[in-house]
DNA sequence: AAAGCTTTGTAACACTTGTTACTGCCCTTC
DNA sequence: GAAGGGCAGTAACAAGTGTTACAAAGCTTT
């Protein structure tokens, strides 16, 4: 653990902070599709990141889905942050995109590094801004653009985040993702596939030129 | 000044850092309509409010413009902390919603700040977390609200931010914040008086029952 | 290979939102 | 009070997206 801890955050804790992270933090490995929060959960610990990638969700009262962003290596998740410190629900879900392997560290560290370590205190707050600025292109995709371009968005960062252009999706996983119908998604693909930008096969679609 | 700060901003910092802000900060006033920060300008200080209220706009590429959220007395702007802290232009745009009294304080003092005072620490992250959920606020509307709702939506909230319940705003003003055209503001807004929701006049709306 | 399930393709239609065009109203200015 | 500019109302149409319904294709199980 103390080797992939350092790998990932070597670059920005000191390490004083790594070996109190190592010595406090417990290891937990998460399979591809596990669900890790569900909205309305209560927030015991924060995730450290050491490599995979996280889905984080927005779900509105009537069950309706909304993907916000990925999360991946070297990062953490702020609106965990949010809830820790705030004592709150979760507004969120977040599902493992791909095998994950994170380390928790017990909420009650957290004040204390904060001031203790500028490390973390700047992590914490790099953390924050990457959060924002990913809400803001979160909202820039879905107020200004349409669905053709929507979906291509989302398969170029699916494709991305797995480091894999055959992204292994159903339309209908797609469809929930970005909150239509799996007909609109359908018929998008298909306009794409003719456009020669993707090919589409079972279960996979793979990425041509988007 | 000292009296406003204290009004505003006494239940949160201890009086050692109340001195400080008085000492460092400059008091700026803003008239309604006023812009504070447009997009790509380089931060220079962080605003803390002492009164009025600010609107807070996204703008992509075409011009295209859609308001996030508005900003009152004993808030900050968290975006205008991450351009402090990141040293990046402005994502977004700045517009005094009404006559503003705001204290301007220079970045240098942040971090400083940051590290001294437990009551800091706490006021940017809440700070940070009340954006957060602003976001996802308007995520959530943009995303599972149709245009109707978005409409009801923006009159309530602008009715509570400036305590009026005559909305001063033309159709257009509205179809530019909203991301929409003012044919479509006008239809609807018309559809609404018709329920008796609403009372159009020239100018202004008054909210009856939203 | 037959049955049953999931996934995808497609057509036809409905609804919401955006666009264009024109009209009349209200306010300001001369 | 005449002229001009900004604002609002409305119709007709276009485009984008969502819905329903059904058929076909592919995989799994038996």
């Amino acid at each position: 653990m103390k080797t992939e801890l350092k790998e990932a955050y070597g670059f920005l804790f000191e390490n004083e902070l790594l070996e109190e992270i190592a010595e406090c933090g417990t290891v937990r490995k998460i399979d591809a599709g596990e669900r890790i929060i569900e909205f309305g959960d209560y927030v015991t610990g924060m995730p450290l990141l050491l490599n995979g990638a996280i889905k984080i969700m927005r779900e509105d009262g009537d069950g309706d889905e909304l993907l916000l962003y990925f999360i991946e290596r070297g990062d953490t998740c702020a609106m965990t942050l949010n809830c820790c410190m705030g004592q709150t629900k979760s507004e969120i879900r977040a599902v493992a995109e791909t095998d994950t392997t994170m380390i928790m560290v017990p909420i009650a560290k957290m004040e204390e590094w904060t001031a203790r370590f500028k490390s973390w205190r700047n992590f914490v707050f790099e953390s924050y801004h990457n959060r924002l600025s990913e809400m803001l292109d979160t909202i820039d995709t879905i107020a200004f653009l349409n669905m053709d371009q929507r979906i291509m968005k989302y398969l170029r960062d699916k494709a991305k985040i797995n480091r894999d252009e055959n992204v292994q999706s159903t339309h209908q996983q797609i469809a929930y993702d970005l909150h239509t119908s799996r007909v609109v998604v359908s018929r998008i693909l298909k306009k794409l596939e003719l456009d020669g930008k993707i090919k589409l096969h079972r279960n996979q679609i793979r990425v041509i030129d988007l």
